[in-house]
RNA sequence: GUGGGUAUAGCGUAGUUGGUUAACGCGUCAGUUUGUGGCACUGAAGACCGUCGGUUCGAAUCCGACUAUCCACCCCA
Protein backbone atom coordinates (compact mmCIF):
# COMPACT_ATOMS: atom_id res chain seq x y z
CA UNK A 1 0.00 0.00 0.00
CA UNK A 2 3.11 1.89 0.57
CA UNK A 3 4.38 3.38 -2.79
CA UNK A 4 1.24 2.91 -4.97
CA UNK A 5 0.48 5.92 -6.64
CA UNK A 6 -3.06 7.25 -5.06
CA UNK A 7 -6.20 8.82 -6.34
CA UNK A 8 -6.29 12.23 -6.29
CA UNK A 9 -8.19 13.74 -3.48
CA UNK A 10 -11.64 14.25 -4.15
CA UNK A 11 -11.85 11.95 -6.74
CA UNK A 12 -13.64 8.37 -6.05
CA UNK A 13 -12.94 4.55 -7.55
CA UNK A 14 -16.73 2.53 -7.90
CA UNK A 15 -15.27 -0.74 -7.29
CA UNK A 16 -16.94 -3.75 -9.28
CA UNK A 17 -19.30 -4.95 -6.92
CA UNK A 18 -20.65 -1.53 -5.72
CA UNK A 19 -21.15 -0.23 -9.61
CA UNK A 20 -24.89 -2.29 -9.59
CA UNK A 21 -25.67 1.06 -7.29
CA UNK A 22 -24.75 3.42 -9.59
CA UNK A 23 -26.50 1.22 -12.24
CA UNK A 24 -29.76 1.27 -10.68
CA UNK A 25 -29.91 4.98 -10.21
CA UNK A 26 -29.11 6.06 -13.23
CA UNK A 27 -31.49 3.71 -15.17
CA UNK A 28 -34.35 4.90 -12.87
CA UNK A 29 -33.48 8.61 -13.29
CA UNK A 30 -33.02 8.17 -17.20
CA UNK A 31 -36.08 6.22 -17.53
CA UNK A 32 -38.34 8.53 -15.27
CA UNK A 33 -36.71 11.36 -17.50
CA UNK A 34 -37.88 9.59 -20.64
CA UNK A 35 -41.12 8.98 -19.51
CA UNK A 36 -41.19 12.81 -18.56
CA UNK A 37 -40.95 13.62 -22.39
CA UNK A 38 -36.43 14.27 -22.17
CA UNK A 39 -34.24 13.11 -24.14
CA UNK A 40 -30.44 12.14 -22.93
CA UNK A 41 -27.91 15.05 -24.28
CA UNK A 42 -23.96 14.56 -24.08
CA UNK A 43 -21.72 16.71 -24.24
CA UNK A 44 -18.05 17.90 -23.72
CA UNK A 45 -15.99 17.21 -20.20
CA UNK A 46 -14.47 20.55 -21.13
CA UNK A 47 -15.68 23.83 -22.49
CA UNK A 48 -14.21 27.53 -23.53
CA UNK A 49 -13.72 28.61 -19.79
CA UNK A 50 -15.80 32.06 -21.06
CA UNK A 51 -18.79 30.03 -21.05
CA UNK A 52 -18.94 29.67 -17.36
CA UNK A 53 -17.97 33.05 -16.37
CA UNK A 54 -20.90 34.05 -18.34
CA UNK A 55 -23.55 31.57 -17.35
CA UNK A 56 -22.87 30.75 -13.84
CA UNK A 57 -21.68 34.26 -13.07
CA UNK A 58 -18.38 35.85 -12.36
CA UNK A 59 -18.80 36.72 -8.52
CA UNK A 60 -19.82 33.28 -7.84
CA UNK A 61 -17.65 31.15 -6.14
CA UNK A 62 -17.60 28.38 -8.59
CA UNK A 63 -16.17 30.38 -10.71
CA UNK A 64 -13.96 32.71 -8.76
CA UNK A 65 -11.97 29.75 -7.27
CA UNK A 66 -13.11 26.40 -8.14
CA UNK A 67 -12.86 25.92 -12.09
CA UNK A 68 -10.11 23.30 -13.36
CA UNK A 69 -9.22 25.53 -16.13
CA UNK A 70 -6.12 24.61 -18.15
CA UNK A 71 -4.74 26.65 -20.92
CA UNK A 72 -4.18 24.89 -24.52
CA UNK A 73 -1.71 25.51 -27.32
CA UNK A 74 -2.91 29.24 -28.49
CA UNK A 75 -5.13 31.57 -27.14
CA UNK A 76 -7.50 29.90 -25.78
CA UNK A 77 -8.49 28.49 -21.96
CA UNK A 78 -10.28 25.56 -21.77
CA UNK A 79 -12.30 24.62 -17.81
CA UNK A 80 -13.35 21.62 -16.96
CA UNK A 81 -17.29 21.37 -16.46
CA UNK A 82 -18.35 22.77 -12.93
CA UNK A 83 -22.16 22.26 -13.50
CA UNK A 84 -24.03 20.52 -17.15
CA UNK A 85 -26.25 23.52 -17.81
CA UNK A 86 -24.29 26.22 -19.38
CA UNK A 87 -22.62 23.51 -21.80
CA UNK A 88 -26.46 22.08 -22.40
CA UNK A 89 -27.30 25.27 -23.29
CA UNK A 90 -24.47 26.19 -24.94
CA UNK A 91 -25.65 22.94 -27.17
CA UNK A 92 -28.75 23.37 -27.64
CA UNK A 93 -27.84 27.37 -29.42
CA UNK A 94 -25.23 25.43 -31.26
CA UNK A 95 -27.12 22.76 -32.89
CA UNK A 96 -29.97 24.82 -33.57
CA UNK A 97 -32.85 22.82 -31.56
CA UNK A 98 -34.81 26.39 -30.43
CA UNK A 99 -35.69 25.52 -34.27
CA UNK A 100 -37.22 22.23 -33.74
CA UNK A 101 -39.97 24.12 -31.59
CA UNK A 102 -41.02 24.19 -28.06
CA UNK A 103 -40.61 22.82 -25.39
CA UNK A 104 -37.15 21.20 -25.56
CA UNK A 105 -36.27 18.93 -22.67
CA UNK A 106 -32.59 17.22 -22.44
CA UNK A 107 -31.36 15.60 -19.64
CA UNK A 108 -27.65 14.19 -19.16
CA UNK A 109 -25.77 12.14 -16.90
CA UNK A 110 -22.39 13.19 -16.37
CA UNK A 111 -19.25 14.18 -14.19
CA UNK A 112 -18.50 17.48 -13.26
CA UNK A 113 -15.39 19.40 -11.37
CA UNK A 114 -15.05 21.87 -8.91
CA UNK A 115 -12.02 22.14 -6.79
CA UNK A 116 -13.10 22.56 -3.46
CA UNK A 117 -12.42 21.19 0.00
CA UNK A 118 -13.83 17.91 0.46
CA UNK A 119 -16.23 16.17 2.56
CA UNK A 120 -18.27 13.50 2.21
CA UNK A 121 -21.11 14.03 -0.53
CA UNK A 122 -19.13 16.77 -1.49
CA UNK A 123 -15.97 15.59 -4.33
CA UNK A 124 -13.85 17.06 -6.46
CA UNK A 125 -15.18 14.76 -8.81
CA UNK A 126 -19.06 14.41 -8.91
CA UNK A 127 -22.26 12.91 -10.54
CA UNK A 128 -24.77 15.13 -11.62
CA UNK A 129 -28.27 13.97 -13.06
CA UNK A 130 -29.89 17.28 -14.65
CA UNK A 131 -32.92 17.92 -16.64
CA UNK A 132 -32.80 21.42 -19.01
CA UNK A 133 -36.34 22.65 -20.72
CA UNK A 134 -36.47 25.10 -22.66
CA UNK A 135 -39.06 27.10 -24.43
CA UNK A 136 -41.69 27.00 -21.34
CA UNK A 137 -42.35 30.26 -19.26
CA UNK A 138 -45.78 29.03 -17.65
CA UNK A 139 -45.54 27.90 -13.95
CA UNK A 140 -46.89 24.29 -15.66
CA UNK A 141 -43.45 24.09 -16.58
CA UNK A 142 -41.88 24.90 -13.25
CA UNK A 143 -44.43 22.17 -11.59
CA UNK A 144 -43.68 19.77 -14.06
CA UNK A 145 -39.97 19.39 -13.71
CA UNK A 146 -40.41 19.60 -9.71
CA UNK A 147 -42.78 17.10 -10.14
CA UNK A 148 -39.95 15.07 -12.36
CA UNK A 149 -37.62 14.89 -9.29
CA UNK A 150 -40.53 13.75 -6.61
CA UNK A 151 -41.06 10.89 -9.16
CA UNK A 152 -37.91 10.31 -9.59
CA UNK A 153 -36.98 10.33 -5.36
CA UNK A 154 -40.09 8.25 -4.92
CA UNK A 155 -38.96 5.59 -7.38
CA UNK A 156 -35.19 5.22 -5.48
CA UNK A 157 -37.05 4.75 -2.39
CA UNK A 158 -36.30 8.42 -0.39
CA UNK A 159 -37.86 9.10 2.78
CA UNK A 160 -37.53 12.19 4.83
CA UNK A 161 -37.11 14.61 2.22
CA UNK A 162 -38.49 18.02 2.09
CA UNK A 163 -39.44 20.33 -0.83
CA UNK A 164 -38.31 23.82 -0.38
CA UNK A 165 -39.41 26.47 -2.87
CA UNK A 166 -38.81 29.95 -3.09
CA UNK A 167 -39.31 33.09 -5.87
CA UNK A 168 -36.39 35.20 -6.71
CA UNK A 169 -38.35 37.15 -9.28
CA UNK A 170 -36.80 38.81 -12.20
CA UNK A 171 -33.82 41.28 -12.97
CA UNK A 172 -36.52 44.23 -12.25
CA UNK A 173 -37.57 43.26 -8.86
CA UNK A 174 -34.72 41.63 -7.57
CA UNK A 175 -33.12 45.15 -7.89
CA UNK A 176 -35.67 46.57 -5.83
CA UNK A 177 -35.37 43.97 -3.42
CA UNK A 178 -31.39 43.96 -3.42
CA UNK A 179 -31.23 47.81 -2.55
CA UNK A 180 -33.93 47.23 0.39
CA UNK A 181 -32.01 44.28 1.42
CA UNK A 182 -28.43 46.23 1.81
CA UNK A 183 -29.89 48.83 3.40
CA UNK A 184 -31.45 46.72 6.25
CA UNK A 185 -28.18 44.67 6.83
CA UNK A 186 -26.17 48.25 6.39
CA UNK A 187 -27.57 49.27 9.56
CA UNK A 188 -26.52 45.74 10.99
CA UNK A 189 -23.32 45.87 9.83
CA UNK A 190 -21.78 45.83 13.09
CA UNK A 191 -23.37 42.59 14.35
CA UNK A 192 -23.22 40.24 11.19
CA UNK A 193 -20.41 37.84 11.29
CA UNK A 194 -17.35 38.37 8.68
CA UNK A 195 -18.03 36.33 5.77
CA UNK A 196 -21.72 38.41 5.71
CA UNK A 197 -19.81 41.37 5.54
CA UNK A 198 -18.91 40.13 2.14
CA UNK A 199 -21.59 39.05 1.26
CA UNK A 200 -23.36 42.15 2.00
CA UNK A 201 -21.01 43.67 -1.53
CA UNK A 202 -21.10 40.83 -3.75
CA UNK A 203 -24.59 38.83 -2.88
CA UNK A 204 -26.57 40.18 0.41
CA UNK A 205 -29.15 37.66 -0.62
CA UNK A 206 -26.93 34.69 1.06
CA UNK A 207 -26.71 36.20 4.14
CA UNK A 208 -29.93 34.78 4.52
CA UNK A 209 -28.80 31.98 4.31
CA UNK A 210 -25.96 32.15 6.59
CA UNK A 211 -25.67 29.35 9.54
CA UNK A 212 -24.03 31.92 12.32
CA UNK A 213 -26.90 32.25 15.09
CA UNK A 214 -26.12 35.85 15.31
CA UNK A 215 -27.14 36.43 11.78
CA UNK A 216 -29.99 34.16 11.97
CA UNK A 217 -31.73 36.03 14.01
CA UNK A 218 -31.22 39.51 12.31
CA UNK A 219 -31.66 37.59 8.75
CA UNK A 220 -35.11 36.59 10.76
CA UNK A 221 -36.75 40.16 10.52
CA UNK A 222 -34.81 40.89 7.29
CA UNK A 223 -37.19 42.08 3.89
CA UNK A 224 -38.95 38.80 2.31
CA UNK A 225 -37.90 38.44 -1.54
CA UNK A 226 -41.91 37.22 -2.02
CA UNK A 227 -42.77 41.00 -1.13
CA UNK A 228 -41.36 42.71 -3.77
CA UNK A 229 -41.88 40.62 -6.40
CA UNK A 230 -43.90 42.09 -9.48
CA UNK A 231 -46.92 41.77 -10.53
CA UNK A 232 -45.98 38.85 -13.16
CA UNK A 233 -42.90 37.27 -10.84
CA UNK A 234 -45.72 36.93 -8.13
CA UNK A 235 -48.61 35.24 -10.40
CA UNK A 236 -46.16 33.28 -11.42
CA UNK A 237 -45.04 31.95 -8.22
CA UNK A 238 -48.34 31.37 -7.02
CA UNK A 239 -48.99 29.79 -10.11
CA UNK A 240 -46.61 27.03 -9.65
CA UNK A 241 -47.96 26.50 -5.74
CA UNK A 242 -51.79 26.31 -6.93
CA UNK A 243 -50.34 22.97 -9.72
CA UNK A 244 -48.09 21.64 -6.80
CA UNK A 245 -50.91 21.38 -4.96
CA UNK A 246 -52.80 19.70 -7.86
CA UNK A 247 -50.55 17.27 -8.41
CA UNK A 248 -50.65 16.49 -4.46
CA UNK A 249 -46.77 17.29 -3.93
CA UNK A 250 -45.90 18.61 -0.71
CA UNK A 251 -44.09 21.71 -0.56
CA UNK A 252 -42.84 24.33 2.07
CA UNK A 253 -42.07 28.38 0.94
CA UNK A 254 -38.32 29.03 2.19
CA UNK A 255 -37.69 32.74 1.67
CA UNK A 256 -33.89 31.77 2.81
CA UNK A 257 -33.69 29.25 -0.08
CA UNK A 258 -31.28 31.23 -2.46
CA UNK A 259 -29.50 29.92 -5.20
CA UNK A 260 -25.49 30.31 -5.46
CA UNK A 261 -25.12 30.65 -9.05
CA UNK A 262 -26.11 33.95 -11.06
CA UNK A 263 -28.38 32.85 -13.44
CA UNK A 264 -31.55 31.99 -12.06
CA UNK A 265 -34.45 33.68 -11.90
CA UNK A 266 -38.40 33.51 -10.58
CA UNK A 267 -38.77 29.93 -9.34
CA UNK A 268 -36.11 28.27 -7.21
CA UNK A 269 -35.98 24.99 -5.53
CA UNK A 270 -34.47 22.26 -3.40
CA UNK A 271 -35.35 18.85 -2.68
CA UNK A 272 -33.08 18.41 1.43
CA UNK A 273 -32.93 15.10 3.36
CA UNK A 274 -31.59 15.65 7.15
CA UNK A 275 -29.64 12.21 6.51
CA UNK A 276 -26.12 13.82 5.04
CA UNK A 277 -25.44 16.49 7.60
CA UNK A 278 -24.52 19.90 5.78
CA UNK A 279 -24.48 18.04 2.07
CA UNK A 280 -28.28 18.02 2.53
CA UNK A 281 -29.30 19.21 -0.69
CA UNK A 282 -30.13 15.90 -2.26
CA UNK A 283 -31.17 18.16 -5.90
CA UNK A 284 -31.46 21.70 -6.52
CA UNK A 285 -32.88 23.90 -9.76
CA UNK A 286 -34.89 26.55 -10.96
CA UNK A 287 -35.66 28.69 -13.65
CA UNK A 288 -33.44 30.75 -15.71
CA UNK A 289 -35.15 32.65 -18.24
CA UNK A 290 -31.69 34.66 -19.10
CA UNK A 291 -29.49 32.57 -19.53
CA UNK A 292 -30.40 31.57 -22.88
CA UNK A 293 -30.21 35.33 -24.26
CA UNK A 294 -27.02 36.71 -22.23
CA UNK A 295 -25.33 33.45 -24.10
CA UNK A 296 -26.23 35.39 -27.66
CA UNK A 297 -29.38 33.29 -28.44
CA UNK A 298 -33.22 35.02 -28.54
CA UNK A 299 -34.67 35.64 -25.06
CA UNK A 300 -36.21 32.27 -24.15
CA UNK A 301 -37.50 30.95 -20.95
CA UNK A 302 -36.04 27.81 -19.49
CA UNK A 303 -35.68 26.57 -15.98
CA UNK A 304 -33.87 23.04 -15.02
CA UNK A 305 -32.40 21.31 -12.36
CA UNK A 306 -29.33 19.10 -10.84
CA UNK A 307 -29.20 16.02 -8.94
CA UNK A 308 -26.01 15.17 -6.90
CA UNK A 309 -25.81 11.51 -7.57
CA UNK A 310 -23.02 10.55 -4.72
CA UNK A 311 -25.24 11.84 -2.37
CA UNK A 312 -28.35 10.29 -3.67
CA UNK A 313 -26.64 6.85 -3.42
CA UNK A 314 -25.59 7.91 0.43
CA UNK A 315 -28.80 8.72 1.14
CA UNK A 316 -30.20 5.95 -0.14
CA UNK A 317 -27.51 3.55 0.93
CA UNK A 318 -28.01 5.50 5.00
CA UNK A 319 -32.05 4.48 4.64
CA UNK A 320 -31.24 1.11 3.28
CA UNK A 321 -33.19 1.82 0.27
CA UNK A 322 -32.68 -1.63 -2.58
CA UNK A 323 -30.79 -1.34 -5.44
CA UNK A 324 -31.22 -3.86 -8.21
CA UNK A 325 -28.82 -6.61 -8.06
CA UNK A 326 -27.03 -7.92 -10.81
CA UNK A 327 -27.58 -11.23 -12.74
CA UNK A 328 -25.43 -13.99 -10.89
CA UNK A 329 -24.45 -17.17 -12.51
CA UNK A 330 -26.64 -19.86 -13.99
CA UNK A 331 -24.03 -22.41 -14.73
CA UNK A 332 -20.94 -23.25 -13.77
CA UNK A 333 -18.68 -26.10 -15.55
CA UNK A 334 -16.93 -28.01 -12.87
CA UNK A 335 -13.78 -29.62 -14.78
CA UNK A 336 -11.20 -31.77 -13.89
CA UNK A 337 -8.50 -32.45 -16.12
CA UNK A 338 -7.77 -30.88 -19.49
CA UNK A 339 -10.49 -33.14 -21.77
CA UNK A 340 -12.74 -31.94 -19.58
CA UNK A 341 -12.15 -28.46 -19.34
CA UNK A 342 -12.35 -28.32 -22.97
CA UNK A 343 -15.56 -29.78 -22.95
CA UNK A 344 -16.29 -27.20 -20.53
CA UNK A 345 -15.54 -24.18 -22.69
CA UNK A 346 -17.56 -25.85 -25.47
CA UNK A 347 -20.63 -26.12 -23.38
CA UNK A 348 -20.25 -23.04 -21.92
CA UNK A 349 -20.02 -21.04 -25.63
CA UNK A 350 -23.12 -22.55 -26.62
CA UNK A 351 -25.29 -21.70 -23.49
CA UNK A 352 -23.72 -17.98 -23.86
CA UNK A 353 -24.94 -18.13 -27.30
CA UNK A 354 -28.64 -19.09 -25.55
CA UNK A 355 -28.41 -16.38 -23.37
CA UNK A 356 -27.34 -17.56 -19.99
CA UNK A 357 -25.01 -16.40 -17.57
CA UNK A 358 -21.94 -19.15 -17.66
CA UNK A 359 -19.15 -19.26 -16.24
CA UNK A 360 -15.57 -22.34 -15.75
CA UNK A 361 -12.91 -23.15 -14.23
CA UNK A 362 -10.26 -20.72 -15.62
CA UNK A 363 -7.40 -20.89 -12.71
CA UNK A 364 -7.17 -24.86 -12.81
CA UNK A 365 -8.76 -25.45 -9.43
CA UNK A 366 -9.36 -28.94 -7.96
CA UNK A 367 -12.76 -30.28 -7.68
CA UNK A 368 -14.04 -28.93 -4.32
CA UNK A 369 -12.12 -25.34 -4.21
CA UNK A 370 -14.34 -25.44 -7.91
CA UNK A 371 -17.93 -26.24 -6.28
CA UNK A 372 -16.61 -23.97 -3.40
CA UNK A 373 -16.31 -21.30 -6.22
CA UNK A 374 -19.20 -21.75 -7.60
CA UNK A 375 -21.21 -21.34 -4.76
CA UNK A 376 -19.38 -18.30 -3.69
CA UNK A 377 -20.47 -16.59 -7.11
CA UNK A 378 -24.06 -17.99 -6.54
CA UNK A 379 -23.91 -20.02 -9.52
CA UNK A 380 -28.07 -21.49 -9.65
CA UNK A 381 -26.22 -24.94 -11.36
CA UNK A 382 -23.40 -26.75 -11.95
CA UNK A 383 -22.35 -29.25 -13.73
CA UNK A 384 -19.37 -31.54 -12.65
CA UNK A 385 -17.52 -32.74 -16.07
CA UNK A 386 -14.68 -35.85 -15.47
CA UNK A 387 -13.41 -38.38 -17.45
CA UNK A 388 -16.27 -40.85 -16.73
CA UNK A 389 -19.02 -38.10 -18.32
CA UNK A 390 -16.85 -37.65 -21.40
CA UNK A 391 -16.76 -41.85 -21.68
CA UNK A 392 -20.63 -41.76 -20.88
CA UNK A 393 -21.59 -38.40 -22.53
CA UNK A 394 -23.72 -38.31 -19.79
CA UNK A 395 -23.51 -35.83 -16.87
CA UNK A 396 -25.55 -33.98 -13.91
CA UNK A 397 -27.24 -30.47 -14.02
CA UNK A 398 -27.12 -29.80 -9.68
CA UNK A 399 -29.20 -27.49 -8.25
CA UNK A 400 -27.24 -25.95 -5.63
CA UNK A 401 -30.20 -24.64 -3.91
CA UNK A 402 -31.84 -28.05 -3.32
CA UNK A 403 -29.08 -30.40 -4.36
CA UNK A 404 -31.34 -32.24 -6.60
CA UNK A 405 -29.38 -33.83 -9.51
CA UNK A 406 -30.60 -34.08 -12.87
CA UNK A 407 -28.55 -36.64 -15.53
CA UNK A 408 -28.78 -35.16 -18.88
CA UNK A 409 -26.78 -36.41 -22.02
CA UNK A 410 -24.64 -34.22 -23.56
CA UNK A 411 -25.38 -34.18 -27.08
CA UNK A 412 -27.19 -31.71 -28.89
CA UNK A 413 -30.23 -32.14 -26.84
CA UNK A 414 -29.13 -30.18 -23.72
CA UNK A 415 -29.73 -27.07 -24.45
CA UNK A 416 -33.58 -28.16 -24.44
CA UNK A 417 -32.93 -30.25 -21.53
CA UNK A 418 -31.24 -27.24 -19.12
CA UNK A 419 -33.92 -25.18 -20.56
CA UNK A 420 -36.58 -27.62 -18.73
CA UNK A 421 -34.78 -27.71 -15.19
CA UNK A 422 -34.15 -24.04 -15.38
CA UNK A 423 -37.97 -23.43 -15.94
CA UNK A 424 -38.88 -25.58 -12.93
CA UNK A 425 -36.07 -24.68 -10.81
CA UNK A 426 -37.75 -20.83 -11.55
CA UNK A 427 -41.13 -22.03 -11.17
CA UNK A 428 -40.48 -23.05 -7.77
CA UNK A 429 -38.01 -20.35 -6.39
CA UNK A 430 -38.83 -17.64 -7.84
CA UNK A 431 -42.26 -15.54 -6.80
CA UNK A 432 -41.95 -13.22 -9.38
CA UNK A 433 -41.76 -15.43 -12.43
CA UNK A 434 -44.68 -17.67 -11.27
CA UNK A 435 -47.00 -14.86 -10.66
CA UNK A 436 -45.90 -13.85 -14.14
CA UNK A 437 -46.85 -17.04 -15.48
CA UNK A 438 -49.63 -17.24 -13.26
CA UNK A 439 -51.04 -13.80 -15.12
CA UNK A 440 -51.13 -15.74 -18.63
CA UNK A 441 -52.61 -18.16 -17.06
CA UNK A 442 -55.40 -16.55 -15.88
CA UNK A 443 -55.89 -15.22 -19.36
CA UNK A 444 -56.53 -18.74 -20.70
CA UNK A 445 -53.34 -18.38 -22.13
CA UNK A 446 -52.15 -22.15 -23.04
CA UNK A 447 -48.84 -22.60 -21.10
CA UNK A 448 -46.25 -25.51 -22.98
CA UNK A 449 -47.45 -28.64 -20.66
C1' G B 1 -9.22 29.40 2.40
C1' U B 2 -10.42 28.58 8.21
C1' G B 3 -11.08 25.43 12.74
C1' G B 4 -11.28 20.38 15.06
C1' G B 5 -11.00 14.70 15.10
C1' U B 6 -8.73 10.28 12.94
C1' A B 7 -4.63 7.33 10.40
C1' U B 8 -2.30 -0.47 12.61
C1' A B 9 -2.96 -6.70 6.62
C1' G B 10 -8.42 -6.18 1.42
C1' C B 11 -12.30 -4.75 5.49
C1' G B 12 -13.38 -4.07 10.89
C1' U B 13 -10.59 -3.73 15.31
C1' A B 14 -6.81 -4.82 19.88
C1' G B 15 -2.16 -3.23 21.23
C1' U B 16 -2.00 -1.82 28.67
C1' U B 17 2.52 3.93 31.97
C1' G B 18 7.63 3.71 25.18
C1' G B 19 10.79 -2.67 25.95
C1' U B 20 12.50 -7.95 21.91
C1' U B 21 9.04 -12.50 16.65
C1' A B 22 2.59 -6.35 16.16
C1' A B 23 -2.61 -9.68 18.02
C1' C B 24 -7.87 -10.92 16.74
C1' G B 25 -12.42 -11.34 13.72
C1' C B 26 -14.20 -11.28 8.64
C1' G B 27 -12.37 -12.06 3.84
C1' U B 28 -8.69 -14.65 0.50
C1' C B 29 -5.99 -19.34 -0.71
C1' A B 30 -5.18 -24.50 0.41
C1' G B 31 -6.09 -29.04 3.10
C1' U B 32 -9.35 -32.47 6.43
C1' U B 33 -7.09 -39.82 1.81
C1' U B 34 -9.33 -41.46 -3.06
C1' G B 35 -15.30 -37.24 -7.97
C1' U B 36 -19.44 -32.61 -5.39
C1' G B 37 -20.53 -26.34 -2.36
C1' G B 38 -22.84 -24.05 2.32
C1' C B 39 -21.21 -26.03 8.54
C1' A B 40 -16.92 -27.36 11.37
C1' C B 41 -11.68 -28.10 12.03
C1' U B 42 -6.33 -27.37 10.42
C1' G B 43 -2.86 -24.56 7.95
C1' A B 44 -0.92 -20.62 4.67
C1' A B 45 -0.41 -15.97 2.43
C1' G B 46 -1.07 -10.89 3.63
C1' A B 47 1.32 -4.89 7.65
C1' C B 48 8.24 -1.59 6.43
C1' C B 49 1.88 0.27 12.25
C1' G B 50 -0.15 6.98 6.42
C1' U B 51 4.84 9.64 4.95
C1' C B 52 9.27 12.15 6.47
C1' G B 53 12.00 13.92 10.44
C1' G B 54 12.96 14.46 15.89
C1' U B 55 13.36 12.75 21.36
C1' U B 56 15.38 7.92 23.39
C1' C B 57 19.85 2.59 24.58
C1' G B 58 14.97 1.38 22.46
C1' A B 59 8.91 4.31 19.18
C1' A B 60 2.84 1.45 16.46
C1' U B 61 3.07 4.04 21.34
C1' C B 62 5.95 10.74 22.84
C1' C B 63 6.89 15.50 19.68
C1' G B 64 6.84 18.18 14.81
C1' A B 65 5.82 18.71 9.70
C1' C B 66 3.46 16.80 5.50
C1' U B 67 -0.37 13.80 3.16
C1' A B 68 -5.02 11.46 3.19
C1' U B 69 -9.73 11.03 5.41
C1' C B 70 -13.90 12.61 8.50
C1' C B 71 -16.72 16.80 10.91
C1' A B 72 -17.95 22.04 10.95
C1' C B 73 -17.51 26.91 8.35
C1' C B 74 -17.63 28.56 3.22
C1' C B 75 -20.00 26.99 -1.30
C1' C B 76 -22.93 23.82 -4.03
C1' A B 77 -25.31 18.87 -6.28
Amino acid sequence: MANYIQRPKGTQDVVPSQSYKWHTVERIVAETAEQFGFREIRIPTFEETGLFVRSVGDTTDVVQKEMYTVSSTGDSTFTLRPEGTAGTIRAILENGILNEGFPQRAYYILSCFRHENVQKGRLREFHQFGCEMVGAADPAADADIIALVKSILDRVGLKNIRLDINSIGCPKCRGEYHKALKAFFEDRKDELCETCHERLERNPMRILDCKVEDCKKIAADAPVILDYLCDDCKSHFEGLQENLRVMGIDFVINPHTVRGLDYYTRTVFEFVTTDLGAQGVVCGGGRYDGLISSLGGPQTPALGFAMGLERLILTMEKQGCEFMEPKGCDIYFVSMGSNAQKKAMELTAKFREEGYYVQYDIVGRGLKPQMKYADKIGAKFVMVLGDSELETGKAKFKNMQTGEQTEVSLDDSILESFGEIYYTMLLDTDEDFRDFVDSFAEDDFELGN
